[in-house]
DNA sequence: ATTTAATTGTGAAATTAATAACGATTGTGG
DNA sequence: CCACAATCGTTATTAATTTCACAATTAAAT
């Protein structure tokens, strides 16, 4: 499989998100144009990412809109991601309860938490287990991703048991760079560092 | 005032927290390899991105953290951001407890919910009011942004009220690309394309 | 059947971002 | 005081990404 720049990447999943609503609506055929309309980007931005997983549109028509969902997400979608949680507190409850996960393409499978008290509950049929079990369950869930929702004092050691529980891939959600091998990917989301540079942004002008 | 791309932007921000970080921990230089080993960008990057703003290193010494983290901060962080919240479910409730928030850059000042029996109460000093008052609460509250927390179905919605209200920037949490006139900013935090575009990262190796 | 207009797909140009190379500076140790 | 080694800052180079320009295609209209 070639591989695509990230960015291509998060547009494509755009584009499959963006098509997802249009068959809704039962359309059929949608073009580049009107998808640049929806997403903010441009026309051509658009055509070209398309071009890169094959000839699919069609002069005059634009794009049909299930083939060109199933091609996209033949590239960034081929089955269904297995997250787990570790830490369920204010914002891990929010993320199991979070309505864009409830659908087919990801699935919360665990949660872990050091609290004794949620040990053994359930978040909607997610069961908490506490932290020492992390290393034994993990491989059993088949989960590919772990999510760091705990206090940010607690990150690196919460980064340290996801990638002894053989996991490549890790969210984190605390304000902390963590420390994993190379070959284990992360994606930090900052909240704060979101608004500030939405605000510079907004001052900029 | 210079404008710097919006990569440059977001990783000023997180030099500014590393460097909170490291002032905390009592040190008082750094020099660019550190920082690019706990940032994991490069010392290059670094240093190119510090000399926008001013000579500010000393050879053999590295960077002064205080100095550079006050230099830094003039340009990205001029004063407090204020937020106003846009629905207070699940997720909601999450932003306005995430401890993150509660330091002096970033002030929650109103949230709102169409909920009757959540208006009028108050969530970590963070008061409640109704969506209709919003145009009328948002303006005295110097808000500068607000944040779409609501059900995907009423994002357009509530990104019309948040226009309404004066506010010139948007953080959108819901799976949906919203419409604003062109002199409004959004950023979208779509979690389910941050996962997917992680796993794809996973699969690609 | 022919023309027309809309739309895709793509190679080239332009822009933006990252990396490398290296000179300049300055504490430090002899 | 001098040589050295570490580190910054900057110019040049390379790489990545986006935009442009336009040829190719084809549905629709006549």
């Amino acid at each position: 499989m070639k591989k695509f720049p990230q960015k291509t990447v998060t547009r494509t999943l755009l584009y499959v998100r963006t098509l997802d609503n249009l068959l809704e609506q039962g359309k059929k055929f949608v073009s580049s144009w009107e998808l640049a309309e929806i997403t903010d980007l441009t026309d051509v931005q658009i055509r070209k990412d398309i071009s890169n997983f094959g000839r699919v549109g069609r002069p005059r028509l634009g794009y049909e809109i299930r083939k060109l969902k199933s091609i996209l997400e033949e590239y960034v979608l081929q089955h269904t991601v297995h997250v787990v949680l570790f830490g369920v507190g204010n914002l891990g409850s929010a993320i199991i309860r979070y309505p864009g996960f409830h659908n087919e393409k990801i699935k919360m499978v665990a949660a872990f938490d050091v609290d004794k008290k949620k040990v053994g509950k359930k978040i909607r049929d997610v069961k908490i287990y506490s932290f020492d079990e992390a290393t034994k369950v993990v491989p059993k869930t088949h989960a590919e991703i772990g999510i760091i929702a705990v206090p940010a004092e607690h990150s690196q050691e919460t980064a340290d048991i996801i990638v002894a529980s053989g996991l490549r891939g890790i969210v984190n959600f605390t304000p902390t760079t963590i420390n994993v091998p190379k070959d284990v990917f992360v994606k930090n989301i900052d909240l704060s560092i979101e608004f500030l540079s939405l605000f510079c942004d907004i001052q900029r002008t």
